[in-house]
DNA sequence: ACCTGAACACCGTTCAAGT
DNA sequence: ACCTGAACACCGTTCAAGT
């Protein structure tokens, strides 16, 4: 049983499993090696730092969507290409929630690379995509804003939202604390079942649709 | 000149000074303290510890909203009222670009309320706002979680994108540098000065219109 | 009551030394 | 070539001691 030669690829993706187990907080050199049963200083043979570290994991997320088996197809439409990425990146988003939104804090590769597309790979594939479903240069970097922006903004309060729920506070404790604090919100107290339901696989159904609708209509110009 | 004695909010509103300087890497208890005059260790008498002050620096923030001059007139639609939220919230976190993200890696005080809104007391106040203009319970739930997904995603962006901005690379080196990655791109190499334009006070403003025409029909079941 | 100094258990990272 | 051990300069946080 002789343990295999370290390489790059290894520790980035121990880090990725750590990350999904524990959170970046608890990621530390130390544990990170202790996990591969290697002294920390190991680390530094295959990664610059542990800022780098976080930024390869990221890199290796966002290229392992091209291996998602929504997107080995060719769509026939647009709309279906779009369809296809948005879920690709919420799978991914939904699997990983806790690397996630390293997204928006790391570092860019180009400062024109907006998040959650943040590979020049994948905006190439993105953008040459869209080209070729015919449209115009202007109409196919606004639709790769609008895009970025709403998968954004959903997929971060879904993943930020299952972070909460994996620490959950005993159900009596809860309850009773938030009818104390909520006795000067009238309106949240009578919605707070409503806002606590989760449709979010509706809501980013929906969105996406109305985002479609409105790269149809109004961006085109 | 005898100082002051320290209170919390001294202590919350040098971090968020220290924050809008240094970012959020570079704030320490202990260079925190030196900002105030005083050992690190004086501030646990005012705030239990590190994340806490973070947590209160964004509360600070959205607190602070209802201070903003948008929020002072009571607007005389539901339309210009969430052009009033939105552009009130846009004004903040561009003020505070390097706090903003903090917003959605801080434990919520309640699980259902989605960033960047996360305050019961900002959540209550847009609610029964829309409640009084006219929105059923359902409709209104359904335009909070639509509104707050739009903010985020938007502002992030607009945010993380001021942050690569204040670090600029010295600009012989960087276009040098593109050019060589790009080669193996060239939709993202043709496109990149539209790419890299711009437009964001537009870009929100359309999408805010957007989302409020999507508020006014689709959603309104 | 509020601040300080010393201390503890941890970090990331460097570097010379081992195999 | 790859890993280790010891070391350095820093953390957050605790606690007894000062005023």
């Amino acid at each position: 049983m002789v343990r295999q030669r370290l390489h790059r690829r290894d520790v980035v993706q121990a880090a990725i499993a750590f990350i999904d187990e524990y959170g970046v907080q608890a990621l530390t050199m130390r544990r990170l090696g202790a996990s591969l049963d290697v002294e920390a200083m190991a680390l530094y043979r295959h990664v610059p730092g542990r800022e780098e570290l976080l930024s390869a994991a990221v890199s290796e997320l966002i290229d392992n969507l091209f291996d998602d088996d929504l997107m080995q197809e060719t769509p026939s439409s647009w709309e279906r290409y779009l369809q296809c990425v948005a879920h690709a990146t919420r799978r991914m988003a939904l699997k990983h929630p806790k690397v996630f939104p390293l997204m928006i804090s790391q570092p860019p590769e180009a400062p024109w690379l907006r998040p959650p597309l943040r590979s020049i790979r994948w905006v190439e594939h993105f953008l040459f995509s869209l080209n070729h479903y015919g449209f115009s240069d202007n109409h196919a970097v606004a639709s790769y804003k609008a895009f970025t922006s709403f998968l954004l903004g959903d997929l971060l309060l879904q993943v930020s939202a299952m972070d909460s729920d994996a620490t959950p506070i005993p159900a009596d404790t809860r309850e009773e604390q938030d009818d104390e604090d909520l006795e000067d919100f009238p309106t949240v107290q009578r919605l707070q079942s409503k806002l606590a339901q989760n449709h979010s696989d509706r809501e980013f159904s929906d969105g996406l649709d109305d985002l479609i609708e409105r790269i149809r209509t109004s961006l085109a110009i």
